[in-house]
DNA sequence: CGAACCTCCTGCGGGC
DNA sequence: TGCCCGCAGGAGGTTC
């Protein structure tokens, strides 16, 4: 479910309920997600919650002294949702945090492909495994044209999988791939190798763009995404092709094309994407 | 090394 | 109405 923009909207979400504020009770009703939920967790009770920040679509929560840092993941499926601790658990809702008595930080995910791990204190959060060879954030000023023109050079693989990869650019999901293709002109199942620079410098800006106008209208609700406080985003009433198979296109009326592209569904407009 | 494919899991919508 | 099938926004792992 949640690409960069909606794991940005969640963080902005629940930032401003938890930092400064102290983890008074942790609660694991479901251990089982893409790894473990680790037993160390009820080891954070009564721990503060220094600063909530992002990196790729990881969530990262840093504790007080000693206390080391939580890693979250949404996975597919996942959500994060601030509730009152009075109310019902809701299914999939695996792992929660009690902030004070109005306010508890749940964690929820119907697929489990999501992770909810602690790091001890000492372990740095970008040493960690999943963290280490991620690329640059795409709206950070590492992330530039010629970066993008390197990852491409003498690359076989198609676009599409290029931008997805989290080792070229991070963020980049199912979603903004087509939309970033669609605005930049490309064909998704374009060779990298072949595209120019002056094209790959349009997609660079295409992928800034389109990720950074998704979070300043909190994300894409498709089917299911609602944000910490459960509003849903906006963006998906400006997506140019996703999920829109057969349908006209918003700028030339061809039907929007369909194909399956590296295990996923990928969508463009024939005419408007060379 | 890269590329193709597989895997984890539940829910939902469409077709019959 | 109810059942079955295919598909779903991620990403690490395996195999060649």
């Amino acid at each position: 479910m949640p690409e960069l923009p909606e794991v940005e909207t969640t963080l902005r979400g629940i930032e401003p309920h938890l930092v400064g504020r102290r983890i008074r009770e942790v609660i694991v009703r479901e251990p089982r997600l893409r790894q473990p939920v680790p037993a160390s967790l009820a080891g954070i009770t009564g721990a503060r919650i220094d600063a909530v920040s992002r990196r790729a679509k990881y969530l990262l929560i840093r504790l007080s002294a000693r206390h080391g840092h939580l890693l979250l993941h949404l996975g597919m499926s996942g959500s994060l949702r601030l509730s009152d601790p009075g109310d019902d658990f809701r299914r999939h809702d695996h792992v929660a945090l009690t902030i004070n008595s109005s306010r508890q930080l749940r964690f929820h995910d119907p697929r489990r492909f999501g992770l909810v791990l602690h790091l001890p204190h000492g372990e740095h959060p970008a040493d960690h495994p999943l963290l280490r060879h991620l690329g640059p954030e795409p709206l950070a000023g590492s992330f530039t044209p010629a970066h993008l023109r390197d990852a491409c050079r003498n690359r076989r693989a198609v676009i599409k999988l290029v931008i997805m990869d989290s080792k070229v650019v991070v963020g980049v999901g199912n979603i903004y791939a087509s939309e970033s293709l669609f605005r930049a002109g490309i064909r998704p199942g374009i060779a990298a190798r072949r595209i120019s620079g002056p094209r790959l410098h349009q997609l660079h800006q295409a992928i800034r763009d389109v990720l950074g106008e998704a979070i300043r209208q909190g994300g894409t609700t498709l089917r299911d995404f609602l944000g910490a406080d459960g509003q849903p985003g906006y963006f998906s009433q400006q997506l140019f092709v996703y999920d829109r198979r057969d349908e006209p296109c918003r700028v030339c009326s061809t039907p929007i094309r369909h194909r399956v592209i590296g295990q996923r569904s990928t969508y463009w407009c024939p005419t408007c994407q060379k």
